[in-house]
DNA sequence: GCACTGACGCGGG
DNA sequence: TCCCGCGCCAGTG
């Protein structure tokens, strides 16, 4: 089980409705200090090409909406439609971890890694 | 092997 | 909260 293959096991269970920052989706892979992987997998497709990667922010909750959705505003547009608050702010559209965030702490986050562990993924 | 790149993170002020 | 600097690491040429 590699990175990207972990990486698209884990963004398949982020629930609808919910936003995760790069950080986490690295932690909860077990490989801390990952983030930029995560950027870069989402970037040229390396986890699946069904994974929701609008569901994906940096740590400040800001879309990164660099162009690499098919439309500037795609990712805004799809939060929205499920049901996620997106406002605009000087550094881009960004949406409140605090209420909309899918791990709030690492005790959270650590025991999703135990679970994944468990099923020998 | 080397240098540079990037959908990033974090601590300090 | 915002801004800044430094750290991080697989890919790429």
């Amino acid at each position: 089980m590699d990175f990207y293959q972990r990486m698209q096991q884990v963004c398949a269970r982020i629930p609808y409705g919910k936003a995760v920052t790069y950080g986490q989706i690295a932690l909860l892979c077990g490989l801390p200090n990952h983030a930029r992987q995560v950027g870069y997998a989402l970037s040229h497709d390396r986890a699946g090409k069904d994974v929701p990667a609008h569901r994906i922010v940096n740590a400040k909750g800001i879309l990164s909406g660099a162009m690499a959705f098919d439309t500037p505003d795609l990712q805004k547009t799809l939060l929205e439609k499920e049901g996620v608050a997106v406002k605009h702010t000087g550094e881009g559209w960004r949406v409140d971890l605090k209420k909309y965030g899918w791990k709030h702490t690492l005790e959270e986050a650590e025991e999703f890694y135990r679970l994944f562990q468990q099923k020998g993924i």
